[in-house]
DNA sequence: GCAAAAGTATGATTTAAATCATACTTTTAA
DNA sequence: TTAAAAGTATGATTTAAATCATACTTTTGC
């Protein structure tokens, strides 16, 4: 891994704003920060758990994957998310594998200070017990999905999760730049299929496209897919 | 709901085996056991988050439903297992269901009793944040089967986690009986496809079926059928 | 104890989406 | 800057599994 020149301002992750303000200079001890550059791994699935990792800037997708090219993608990270926290628990490998979409800042603690961390932050083990609670929800949701809808429909709910957890510019552009191919694991799917579905949505004028950004312009009738 | 006759012994359940000694009577005054028959509904998707079950005993299926008749089952709950902690985080309805598949007894705490526990009993929020970390890693994965594996490997997948988690008897069948449909649902499929699969296994001797119960003769040949 | 309901096996048919194929465009890095 | 690699659109074909259909068996509850 590539250190950075920068490092993190010590209160913008997940971790910072949570812990005891007297933690925060063994935090700015113990903290290393990485630079990964665009399509570079940061980990990958069964490779051993060696801590967790917070998001100072840029983009990152989590994902599985199978043999050649097929992937799933679970989720993305922007800036103050954690992640790698799926290596936590009792098994000491990642289950999954994460990946830069454009140059990013990681912010990393060694799984053993984490743990003190957690130790002596029981307000922080509290909130990451609530965050699992709510990743898991998400998880379950996304599962039914995969299982029950038709690929119209997750499609759509990809886009809609994207606008929710990116936001949109002021052209109303979802504020982040992917390939078809990530949209599609994203969705469930192939990019062939992401492909028609995608350009059948803009024929009728319920997404819009400009270069690799996408547009939400019908956000009802998306919604009225998912369900 | 209806209360039980027999109240939980306070030392078997995942609450009990983890809180602080000293809060024991907080518990037993707080706690309330409930029976529940044969499919009798315990909690339903979209109902009201009250509080957090533990199973005492008997066995309990966590699902996902649509429509008529097409469900996922997520999970099953054996004895001293949590369930409907699903229902904790920020959201306030259950986004599962759970359903006993036989006469179960449970134990019950209110969300707000629960919290205080926490509050109190930091080593249980941590082995629960740890505990949601497992049940994370696990939704995934199957997630991933779902996207990924063809039926015959799901099937495959979930006669070996039923194994896992239930064991078996001296004859070799797994210690749960449970119908077909249900154990489509657990292999996300239906039941018409599950069973052309498992008879095609049976007939391989790959597993073994007796009345409602099942055996496996062959885990190795299963487990190549996962990967 | 028996009728209704629920569950099961197996075959035939349909279908959504994956895969295969090709031509084209954009991005990347030497 | 330019050739190779990666990504994209669209059409044709295949396929796994859902759905439909029917006959049969087991379970349930009055």
């Amino acid at each position: 891994m590539n250190n950075s020149d920068i490092n993190c301002d010590l209160h913008s992750c997940f971790l910072c704003k949570t812990c005891l303000k007297e933690w925060i200079p063994a935090l700015e001890k113990h903290r290393k920060n990485f630079l990964f550059k665009k399509g570079e791994k940061i980990f990958s699935e069964g490779e051993n758990v060696k801590g967790i990792f917070f998001l100072y800037s840029g983009k990152v997708k989590i994902h599985k994957q199978w043999g050649s090219g097929k992937q799933l993608i679970l989720h993305f990270a922007r800036e103050g998310n954690i992640f790698g926290f799926r290596g936590l628990g009792n098994e000491n490998v990642y289950p999954v594998s994460a990946t830069a979409l454009e140059e990013v800042v990681v912010c990393f603690v060694t799984t053993s200070f984490f743990e003190s961390t957690l130790k002596v932050n029981h307000e922080l083990t509290y909130k990451l017990m609530k965050f699992y609670a709510g990743e898991m929800r998400d998880a379950e949701k996304r599962m039914g999905s995969l299982f029950h809808s038709e690929v119209k429909g997750r499609v759509a709910e990809s886009l809609l999760l994207l606008k929710n957890q990116f936001g949109e510019n002021e052209e109303g552009f979802i504020n982040i730049s992917l390939t078809k191919q990530d949209l599609a694991s994203y969705a469930g799917t192939t990019y062939e299929t992401y492909s028609r579905v995608i350009s059948e949505l803009e024929k009728h004028k319920v997404i819009k496209q400009s270069g690799k950004f996408i547009g939400i312009l019908k956000e009802a009738r998306l919604q009225k897919l998912v369900d």
